[in-house]
Formats: structure tokens, sequence, C-alpha cells
DNA sequence: TCTTAAACTTGACAATGTAAAAACAAAGTA
DNA sequence: TACTTTGTTTTTACATTGTCAAGTTTAAGA
């Protein structure tokens, strides 16, 4: 995606399109997978634009608050982001760590129908799943089968 | 619960019964709720039973893993522990960060059904759901309800 | 070009979790 | 009951992740 198009993109969401904006969002469009706000400080500053961690954190925050770009928790302070079109949920390697996308029944958020009878409004439903991946099987199974896609 | 059946509890779960597990598990017991291990240190030493911090570490993570507590990852290094027969799923106010148990609908892991077809194997299912409590309601609403069961 | 509100940078800091080694204690056994 | 073994706890230091606040810079519209 060229930057004009990124661009848009950004105007269209509602936000200013700053020099760092484009560079966070082009870069996880154009890498895909799962990344720590970590992860994208090292990989801008290797691509030669060093952006500060406090701009990847702002940044990041109002992309996904945008809907251009999916957090996913996987659990004791690892929130990964990408940018991803479609809703979908996350399996977590209780062993390496590995993260999976796993596609979502539905679609589009809320994704689940939440039990009814709550005194609240809910607007996401997210799943983590945990388990053993492939490479990693070891004790607890619960059930087998084939590979579809795989990310970072 | 008495110490005693505390005790055999965690004998029956494959641990040793050591006084710092006994007060963790029986404080949770006791108390109700989700807390953090930083809530329980404080709790513990409230109580007259000052507990390192690396052993609360330790001991949640083993109670954890026996299947005495239930770990609720609530996003950006919230880990809440609490101690339930049931396995349940969790609401967040994107607010003011109340936590509020949901029921799940088949009460035993891994709860979801996954799709199928995956190269890996799942023990456990987790939801998180978001949105705004009944106090904090702005904006965003996808549907509303009365109430049922609330923790901390 | 000019103006202004929004966004970025910097540096310090808070919260959360982990590593390693030494002291200690639970549970089984003599 | 005392002993032994092995798992647990404690301490200290540190790594990671995320936040606050103040000052500077910049996007976007006039």
């Amino acid at each position: 995606m060229p930057t004009n198009e990124l661009h848009t993109r950004l105007r269209e969401s509602g936000l200013r399109a700053t020099r760092q904006r484009t560079l966070v969002y082009g870069l996880l469009r154009r890498v895909g997978g799962h990344h720590s706000v970590d992860d994208l400080v090292c990989l801008l500053a290797d691509s030669g634009e060093p952006l500060s961690r406090m701009t990847v954190y702002n940044v990041v925050s109002d992309l996904t608050g945008a809907g251009l770009l999916m957090q996913a928790d996987v659990g004791a302070g690892r929130a990964l982001y990408e940018a991803s079109e479609t809703w979908h949920h996350h399996f977590v390697c209780r062993s390496c760590g590995t993260v999976i996308d796993v596609p979502c029944a539905r679609g589009t958020k809320p994704c689940l129908d939440a039990p009814s009878g709550l005194e609240f409004s809910i607007d996401e439903a997210q799943v983590i799943y945990r388990g053993f991946c492939h490479g990693c099987r070891a004790g607890a199974h619960s059930f087998e089968a084939r590979s579809t896609e795989r990310h970072t």
C-alpha cells in the first residue's frame, strides 16, 4: 500500500496523517504478523526511521482506537498489534509462546453473543485459546488436526 | 473452609501443603473476587502474615497450574487471580477497569469449540468481553439488560 | 504564509514480572 | 522421633512494559 493511500486511510479514520502514524501503519501492513511495541521500535530503528517508544505507544493506541489495528493481549504484559481487516482470535502456545491466528466464526465485533441479562454493554469479545502447538506437544491433548495459517 | 480442608485440597492436587499456599488459597476463598499479586501481598501483610512478592507469584502460579485458582488476563500487565469452582469469563469496563464475571455456557474447559482443522491442541479458551459498565455508559452501545453477579 | 490545536520527543518513573542462590521446611523413611 | 531428600521460600537484583509531564514540533485549515 503506497504512502498516499495510508495517508488517506488515516484521514478517513479521523486521524491526522503524521509521518509517525504512516510509518507504523505502513510497517505493520507490509510485514504482517503480531508485534509488540518493542518489536516495532526496533524494526523502525533498523529501517532508518527511529521513533520514540512513547510515540509508538501513542500511535498503536490511536490506530487501535480508530480500528486500523487490532490489539491482542496474550497474557502477562504481552500486548501485540497487527494490521488486520477482519476480527479474529489467537492461539498461544503454553510452551513456546507462539501466537497463531484463529479465524472468528462471525468475523465482526463483537463476535460472540454474550449471555443475555447482563448490566453492561459489550462491544468486543476477545478469545485467547491456550494449549500446545504442533512442535511443543507434550502432556495435555484435547483434540488435534491439520494446519491453516500461521504468523509470527 | 477450615485449614485442614485447604490442606487436603492442596495435597489432592499434587502440591505440598505449605503455610504460604494455605494462606493464599484460604484468603482467596474467603474474600472472593479478583485480585492482583500486589493486592494479595498487601492483604496478607495487613492480616499479619506477610509473604514475599516472589512467593506470592510462585504460589498463584502453582495453584493455577493445579486448577485451584483461575487466572484472568484483563490486559496490559493486569493478571488477576480468583478461587473459583467453575470455568467462566470476564467483562472489563473500558472506562473504569471494573472486572465482572460472565458465566460460561459450558462451565468446563475448554469451553469454546475451536474451529476444526488447526495444527495445535487447545485445552482452554479464555474470553474477555470489553465495553462499558452500567455506571460508565457513554458512546458505544450494543445491547443492554439487567444484572447477575458482580465481584471486585 | 500564518495560526492553533494536535502530535511528538525526552527523561524520569511506576508497575509488573523474572533470575539465581542461599536458607528453610514438608513429607516420607528408618 | 530424628533424619534425609527434595521442593519451597526468601532475598536481592534486574528486565520488561507501560505511563506522566513539560517542552518542542508539525499537520491542517484559514
